[in-house]
RNA sequence: CGGGGCAUAGCGCAGUCUGGUAGCGCACCUGCUUUGGGAGCAGGGGGUCGCAAGUUCGAAUCUUGCUGCCCCGACCA
């Protein structure tokens, strides 16, 4: 992409409303634009973002054998009524009533409506496990939206909800889910951290939440160090196979939330492994049992012809929760740090002088370089002047700059700069785009 | 939902106390000079001062009501 053609609102400000550093640098990037409280538009930057976390979190969720569909935003009020939380669920929801006076509601989860999918079709405990998820825009009517992204009331939720005839069964999908999400946070480039975690208005009894570290985060956690360095299992990992070993490395150490935290069982830890932080949760995984096929008649005939109402387990992942996740994990004074993994470009070319064509010209064969490669860089092509140049391109924090100018170039480098460590080197073109390209 | 604060140009702010018809920086437009870490000079455009009533000869400024947004706390992907 071309900078000139693209559409790239940077502020040299931060709007006042942003307090906390990843809200402030989203603004700043020309990311979103706030349109109500909790309510943002994305802009062309922080989409890209959006759709490749989406994308990881879409695999994963392949990977380990979950089916997409899509489920609507709007639901109907009268498949609430029938789990009992149509009333249970208080002001959060935001309901709505259409021209005919029917009842909706904007839909702040989906236990009921895939429930419901569920019952339409399935019949047979032969058809299960099966476990169904969708990325979707979720609201809930928060008293108080904060923080940007990190507490919306619009937000983007990956669900999956899983089905089984038996507890082991619902174990196993459990598990599996479990280390999807260790691998979709290893992918994001978080160190996320399990923890036994209440099971809240969605009900049921075995539930963790996923935490990233941060000094921003909304709620008060406390760790076995250990946890931060544990393996997370690679691409060849078996998710048809005994998952509980790698549950049981990270569940068998001491992670628990502020309302779940036990001081005695913490203390009992050495106290050089005690880690005492504060946390944002970006993933919720419950099993719940038959809370919601039981009222709902989600049941499938089993081997011997009696009917049982399914075992359930729903899992969510706050995908656009995430962008500003991975911010407060990793920026620095000049601005964002993306991993190259969710980098909403792979490279940027920096073109000093784009009044000279011998600049013009080395910088066009990188750019068409690194696009060919696939690299998908963003080339500065604007007549700005260098300092500003440096300062957007830090701002939206691309692993890799390119800067080419005239005094460079008569010597025949490019200066080839690392974001994350800040490094510069000066390199013949060749070697640069060499470098950006290599695989990892 | 309790407590506190803010609302003036795209963004950041001054002006409000003490009423006299709106200003600064950045951004934007034109020109010239510049160009390796947020350029300089000159000229220019843009605001029903959140909304509505009221007081007054006169309201950004005083009064009342409303709305929006933010922060702290309790709750949540």
């Amino acid at each position: 992409m071309r900078l000139s053609r693209y559409f790239l609102p940077i502020l040299k400000e931060a709007p006042k409303e942003a307090e906390i550093v990843s809200h402030r640098l989203m603004l700043r990037a020309g990311m979103m634009r706030q349109q109500n409280a909790g309510i943002y538009s994305w802009l062309p930057l922080g989409l890209k973002v959006l759709k490749k976390i989406e994308a990881i979190v879409r695999e994963e969720q392949d990977r380990s054998g979950a089916v997409e569909i899509l489920m609507p935003s709007i639901q109907p009020a009268d498949l609430w009524r029938e789990s009992g939380r149509y009333d249970a669920y208080g002001k959060e929801m935001l309901r709505i009533v259409d021209r005919h006076e029917r009842e909706m509601l904007y839909g702040p989860t989906a236990e009921e409506v895939v429930t419901d999918i569920f019952r339409t079709y399935v019949r047979s405990y032969r058809d299960l496990p099966l476990n169904l998820y969708n990325i979707q825009w979720k609201f809930r009517d928060e008293v108080r939206p904060r923080f940007g992204v990190m507490r919306g009331r619009e937000f983007l939720m990956k669900d999956a909800y899983s089905f089984d005839v038996d507890q082991a069964g619902a174990l196993r999908a459990y598990h599996k889910m479990f280390v999807a999400y260790l691998r979709t946070y290893k992918r994001l480039g978080l160190t996320a951290i399990p923890m036994r975690a209440d099971t809240g208005p969605i009900g049921g009894k075995l539930s963790h939440e996923f935490i990233i570290l941060a000094s921003t985060g909304e709620s008060a956690v406390f760790c076995d160090k250990d946890l931060l360095d544990l393996p997370v299992p690679g691409e060849d990992v078996d998710f048809d196979g005994d998952l509980s070993p790698v549950v049981d490395m990270f569940t068998s150490r001491y992670a628990a939330t502020d309302e779940m935290h036990d001081e005695a069982a913490f203390a009992a830890l050495p106290e050089d492994r005690r880690v005492s932080a504060r946390g944002i949760e970006v993933g919720h995984i419950f099993s719940f049992g038959t809370k919601y096929s039981e009222p709902m008649g989600a049941k499938v005939a089993m081997a011997d012809g009696s009917e049982q109402p399914v075992i359930m387990g729903s899992y969510g992942i706050g995908v656009s929760r995430l962008i500003g996740a991975i911010i407060e994990a990793s920026h620095d004074d000049a601005g964002i740090i993306w991993p190259e993994s969710v980098a909403p470009f792979g490279a940027g070319v920096i073109s000093l002088r784009p009044d000279d064509a011998a600049v013009t010209a080395a910088c066009e064969d990188a750019y068409a370089k690194l696009a060919a490669a696939g690299k998908d860089p963003l080339y500065d092509d604007t007549a700005a002047r260098p300092g500003a140049k440096f300062a957007s391109m830090d701002l939206i924090g691309l692993p890799w700059q390119i800067i080419i100018g005239p005094k460079g170039l008569a010597d025949g480098v490019v200066e080839l700069k690392r974001r994350a460590t800040g490094d510069k080197e000066l390199v013949s073109l060749e070697s640069a785009i060499a470098r950006v390209t290599e695989k990892a």
